[in-house]
DNA sequence: GATCAGCCTTGACCTATGTCAAGAGGTGAC
DNA sequence: GTCACCTCTTGACATAGGTCAAGGCTGATC
């Protein structure tokens, strides 16, 4: 089977998936989402334009680089991933997105996604076809103050990533903006389980995989974080922040 | 003079430089900028809700970080970066605004800006009060469409830059996405001027003065590019493409 | 329960890049 | 003209972080 034909009956197998009948309302993120304080029959409407997928399996792809934007996805549960290939074949992580975050933004300048996007855990995504988010979206000033302020907030993210110098300053800020991210699913935000591998995290952050472990037990030894595994604990957030970049005070 | 009494005295000075009277409709680069393409009763609207700065001398500020976001700015002529300082007061350059680009777009998540923003040269901005142009986008698809365009082109942006690794790819992918940025001007894009400084660049690319020296030497000397001062020409664009990071192909 | 495959950590070593300092041009004030 | 100041380059050296390899741990498969 040829990369094309797989990819179609990959596509097509996704598509199986999807499942309607969902809404908008009682959706436990929503208050982080696009529908956040939408007037009623507006939500209504927004909820009859998306549909759910069926569970994403690990790994799994959900976009790839140069698809044409369709839809844009809001992570429903579990974690994705935007990678970029280079070169030489390795991977890069563009970023990570989480519960009640938007795929698909920088896919709208061009009309076409720039990398691919897989999951990193089992997870759900909910499919906000894009013409008609778009058109509902020019008759609801509100969901349109929202997409602009989730934009915006993904630019700040951007930033305060692209900002981080040395390789702890990288580590904290990732850290303290993953802690403010996942709050949103209802966990506290001191403690917490990251959802990806250290290999993701490096290369996410820039950084080899064993500098990224030393890292961790640097920042643990300054008593800033508690590290078992993949949960970990803030200890003295003040120490992270300072830790963190010059926008960490701003981003948070 | 308290700082506090020095900013506002600088507010002032500012505020008694805006100049009215201006429009959209002629201005050279408003192909690239919020009104593109926009209804001619709405680019009406759009010309009388903005205003022209006088010219803003070189390194005078724009915004202060944490200011509100009382308006979006446009370069109309010049550049500008935004600055971030951290602990040991050391600047580091979130970005560049050259003409036609958007800035204060990282303020509309909190309502608030999160860095400085100065000038790099002697320019002009045109000035968008945001409530204004809220309203107005709320009443124009066009103009929402375009505003969202710009939001994920500065995305896409900041992916790219965030996304390279070593030294040369950074420098790599910066002089290819200002030359894609600066045409915009009418330049040709093989061969520009760059605004700022090689201090403001290493800020930037979060690589030390020397190092970026060093980084010219060797593109030039790998034949891709071909700098005198501060004027900047591609020899060897695919050359350039394959020393920078994993998103410049998808970027440009 | 044994085997295997990933993930994570740790260590030894090496390279890219930072730091610091000197010097070469360019430019504006006087 | 000359002095002061700035930007840029270059060099010598130091160090953060990369590379590679080994080993421990855990979870899946049979």
């Amino acid at each position: 089977m040829s990369i094309r034909e797989n990819k179609l009956a990959e596509a097509v197998q996704r598509e199986a998936n999807w499942t309607s009948g969902h809404s908008c309302d009682h959706c436990p993120i929503g208050h982080y989402c696009l529908p956040l304080e939408l007037p009623a029959e507006q939500a209504a409407v927004l909820s009859k334009i998306m549909y759910v997928s069926r569970a994403l399996d690990a790994g799994q792809s959900l976009v790839h680089a140069g698809d044409p934007l369709d839809a844009l996805y809001a992570v429903r549960a579990g974690c994705l991933k935007s990678v970029s290939v280079d070169e030489n074949g390795n991977e890069q992580i563009i970023g990570f997105h989480l519960p009640s975050e938007l795929i698909g933004l920088d896919a709208i300048y061009s009309g076409f996604h720039s990398a691919d996007v897989k999951t990193v855990t089992i997870g759900k995504v909910c499919v906000f076809p894009y013409r008609p988010l778009l058109s509902l979206a020019s008759r609801s000033p509100e969901l349109m103050q929202n997409w602009l302020r989730i934009f915006s907030k993904n630019l700040l993210d951007q930033y305060a990533h692209g900002v981080d110098n040395t390789a702890d300053q990288r580590l904290a800020g990732f850290l303290l903006r993953v802690s403010l991210r996942l709050p949103m699913r209802g966990e506290l935000n001191d403690r917490f389980l990251l959802p990806m591998s250290r290999i993701d995290i490096a290369r996410h952050l820039r950084l080899a995989n064993g500098t990224l472990s030393r890292m961790i037990a640097r920042l643990q030894d300054a008593g800033m974080i508690r590290v078992d595994d993949r949960l970990v604990e803030i200890v003295d957030f003040d120490k992270l922040k300072r830790a963190a970049g010059a926008l960490a005070n701003v981003t948070l």
